[in-house]
DNA sequence: GTAGTCATGTAAGACGTTACATGATTCT
DNA sequence: AGAATCATGTAACGTCTTACATGACTAC
């Protein structure tokens, strides 16, 4: 997937500037690139140029100008489109498994260390998560009340995926113990 | 992180060709890249280089040669280190999610149909992993005992990856149905 | 005075994929 | 006859990341 069709999505939302898109990326485990200037910047655009969105360069005292980025009716059918299309499978890479995989070069205690330093992580990421969840601030639209139930089930997808990590790795602790 | 390492984990197991690595790849779900010949090959090129492998040329009769690579030394130390690294937190893109997001622009029909089809990619996935696990065909030195348990362990935690997004969507889809 | 925000853009490079190239052998 | 396997390698390209570049303003 590309990350074109994130960009058409926000969009389809409301108009926004690179700027303000390359912050919504920033902060977002769901639109997962990195918002990095070059890849936003350059597709915004490509994307102008192929009709699929249209920008109002806005001038302003004492900053910089903002450029910013509507979607066109083009646009959305486009989105459109690639919405109806089917769903990929998801691309997980755990490199921790690769690490745990050749861990036989590693004593007992080696293992036990780097099951600890990866759990402390997966317990991080989950405590974040649920504070953004519970704080309410994470991005979301919300223009229905369907909408807004699918954002924060999204939020959920990821909070459960860690807890499931979790629960993996509080067994395999375990057994590794008692082996 | 890099190819590289799963390489070198390879090797020290036992000795490979590069053909075979490739295969290796192509067939397992952990080591996730595609196994395509390129990254393959020039990797190994490059270990070669760094003098991390080994390299033997076998002529055979009526096949083309093969070079079977063979983990050196300093390939173990460089591996070691690695391997005691830090591991990072997993890096999972999931693009059905940022579909489900923008999905107010769908109908409630479109949108359920889209669910279907992500639920039936997943179901297929946790079949092949379960048959693969069932079939204990799965690629594993089982060296040791722990070894054994810890690979066993790796393909479990795919499955229960793939049981965690089916139970979601499960509630998702009843919820959304609610609504 | 150092760092951060606002705002846009470019350059260089890492990583990964598909496809091209060769050529004999074996299976269906 | 056509496809697959064995075996190595190269070319072209897509995607994404870090870092460079500019310049004014604001906050500590």
């Amino acid at each position: 997937m590309d990350i074109k069709y994130a960009i058409l999505g926000f969009l389809s939302w409301k108009s926004f500037t690179g700027y303000e898109l390359k912050k919504l990326f920033a902060n977002s485990m769901i639109f997962y690139w990195s918002g990095n200037n070059n890849q936003i910047y350059t597709t915004l655009i490509q994307l102008h140029k192929e009709g699929l969105v249209t920008n109002q360069v806005q001038h302003q005292e004492n900053l910089p100008s903002r450029k910013i980025y509507t979607l066109t009716e083009s646009g959305s059918e486009y989105l459109k489109q690639w919405l109806l299309s089917s769903p990929e499978i998801p691309q997980i890479r755990k490199s921790f498994l690769v690490q745990l995989a050749w861990s036989n070069l590693l004593s007992q205690s080696e293992i036990n260390t780097l099951i600890e330093k990866y759990e402390y992580e997966i317990k991080m990421q989950l405590l974040m998560h649920r504070e953004k969840k519970r704080r309410g601030d994470a991005v979301n639209p919300s223009r229905t009340s369907r909408e807004n139930y699918i954002w924060k089930m999204i939020s959920e997808n990821f909070i459960r995926s860690y807890e499931s990590e979790l629960a993996w790795l509080r067994e395999l602790r375990k057994n590794l113990d008692e082996l």
